[in-house]
DNA sequence: CTGAAAGCGCTTACAG
DNA sequence: CTGAAAGCGCTTACAG
């Protein structure tokens, strides 16, 4: 009745196919019948091998179902940070939101995949995923060329655009233009823009993805009004992407002397940090200082007076990654690229210039 | 020159051992010993395998590391809910904040289980994880056993105490028990409870896990003072684990007639919601009305006043989970166990009951 | 220093 | 309806 053995049963490990096989008295065949092909074989046959199966505490092992399929069901991101950073950052929050929701819906797991040895790429061949999101990619160091050449499926988020790579970015440009338009209709001069730290690249590769995105806005804006970012009246400045880099940066900009009339910052929450310090040196907003920030978080409606800010939907954005994705994997290959929009949204913390100089200007 | 082969060169496909192999002139052993046991090799040999790896394009494939070796470097979270729900309750970022501290210093990724067709049970054949962390487990429905006939490691957060398992726990009671005294000390006696939404099992299964302790905590205070949750003047109440949640039943609270003096949320972003009413409702706190939340999360500080509640570390929390699996995956078998504490943080948003009755009691 | 062989645990044509 | 055989792509004793 019972087969010959090639192995001894694995007593003490984990049950396999064929240990339930023996159980059963069937082939191993029948066993992965029971599982994924039931019309396969008999409805008797197969209650026997279940319960079998359950008697042992079986259940096919993932890795060798990968391996044979040639597929995870697992969404990998290739993450820009360690996770620490990247879940403390409320972008990312969303971001995952809207990828989770195409997650559920495939019934597909997600990896989160943070640099190895501080490298992104090295990070790509340790991930048994069915594609990748890749998002933060401030300059390619090579990353794209090693998922090309594995073949692996993914989709470029925010990134500079390549032929025949599906992509999701955002039209950062035209938000940040509008934002700065907002400012100078509204009669602002003395403008100090609060970028977020770039990577490690800020400095020799000049800035890419969205960061530099916004500044050309920023620049375009200005421009209009015959200003630059070098303009008297104008200043730029960095900070962390925190609610402290925003505190800290921002008491310093308001007690210097000659302070500005507006403050944007290319985060919400660093213009929330910037609001914070206006408020302990009692500077009001929006009749001393305006205040803008970038992303539209939810916070930003908690604020007050609210923030004015560049909504981008950060949320739909990981979606259509997600949902580009899945297409990727699937073997649709028309690469669809699709572009976010931002929208300006106007709230209390932005107002006219003060008619009366602000404090420290003469 | 070249050795025989036993199956076409996957052209098209991606490359594997064999290939490289075939084309360094060498057998896959070498290729294997190339990357994982350099010294087995000669240098020479080894620079003409990677070599041709190089030209080849070729990586080890993850999936059939996994499965010779057993490991997947990933470590898993077993969610019990979709991932969109997991990214937008600050809890979870602050746990899998400190869990990615884990997974950096191992070097390892993070998998992301959401429940498949409802069953967190479910979800657990599909992952090929060396381990799990086992989170928001509100009653056992098979899932410890299936993990433990499995034999996976695994560690359970926030969970009824098992024998032999490793564990990470809060102590809520204590938590709650001193944020209730601190309220009654201060003399309100008038108190609404607004419990976080439970599970579905909530009605039938009675309250299980964090909730459930907290409002043992709230009990044990209440005794102390002759009262229970049935008392005249104390209340409770469910809303959803959400900002707008929090506003909408603080609205509802704050507008019935005889309000009370205190409301206590199981939750900050509950509590930040109804602050947000009675500023609405031009409640004044703590004047008029004292507010407590649970958690401490970062937000609690930013609030006018800043809020009263229980600081949990749930960084250090994920943390240690993620030690525990870690030790627990290596074999280390002493099954720890470790209870987070919990510390009262008084903040501005409670103060005294009003010596005047509040608006609406006789 | 190097390679032939076995095997990780599964799935799936193929043959009966 | 059922099973023997091949193979997914790798690693690792084992033998030379």
């Amino acid at each position: 009745m019972s087969t010959p053995r090639f192995t001894a049963s694995s007593s003490g490990n984990q049950p396999t196919s064929r240990d339930v096989a023996d159980r059963a008295g069937v082939s191993r065949t029948a066993v992965s019948f029971a599982y994924n092909n039931p019309s396969r074989i008999s409805e008797e046959t197969r209650q026997r091998i279940l319960q079998a199966a359950n008697d042992l505490g079986y259940t096919p092992n993932p890795m060798a179902q990968m391996l044979k399929r040639g597929k995870s069901g697992t969404l990998g991101v290739l993450l820009p940070q360690a996770i620490p950073a990247i879940m403390q950052n409320p972008y990312y929050g969303q971001f995952l939101t809207g990828l989770g929701e195409v997650c559920d819906r495939e019934g597909m797991t997600l990896l989160l995949c943070p640099p190895l040895r501080n490298s992104m790429l090295k990070a790509i061949p340790y991930a048994a995923v069915d594609g990748f999101i890749v998002t933060g990619l401030e300059s390619d160091r090579g990353e794209v060329e090693e998922l090309r050449r594995r073949g692996i499926p993914f989709v470029l988020v925010d990134s500079e655009p390549l032929p025949g790579v599906p992509r999701v970015d955002t039209d950062d440009e035209l938000g940040a233009f509008n934002l700065v338009q907002h400012l100078l209709q509204l009669g602002h001069r003395h403008v100090t823009f609060v970028l977020f730290e770039g990577g490690p690249d800020a400095q020799t590769l000049g800035y890419r993805g969205p960061l530099g995105l916004r500044i050309e806005g920023f620049k375009r804006a200005l421009a209009a009004y015959d200003l630059t970012l070098e303009s008297p009246g104008i200043q730029v400045m960095e900070a962390p992407c925190t609610r402290q880099g925003g505190l800290e940066i921002g008491r310093h900009i308001l007690s210097a002397p000659n302070p500005p009339t507006a403050i944007i910052a290319t985060s919400d929450i660093m213009a929330i940090g910037i609001m914070e310090a206006a408020r302990i040196l009692e500077v009001a907003i929006p009749a001393q200082l305006s205040v803008a920030g970038f992303d539209d978080q939810p916070e930003a409606q908690w604020t007050y007076p609210a923030l004015t800010t560049v909504r981008q939907s950060t949320e739909t954005k990981g979606h259509r990654a997600g949902d580009f994705l899945v297409a990727e994997i699937q073997g649709r290959d028309n690469h669809p690229t699709q572009t976010i929009q931002t929208t300006l949204i106007t709230r209390g913390s932005t107002g006219p210039v003060p008619s009366t100089p602000a404090p420290g200007q003469a």
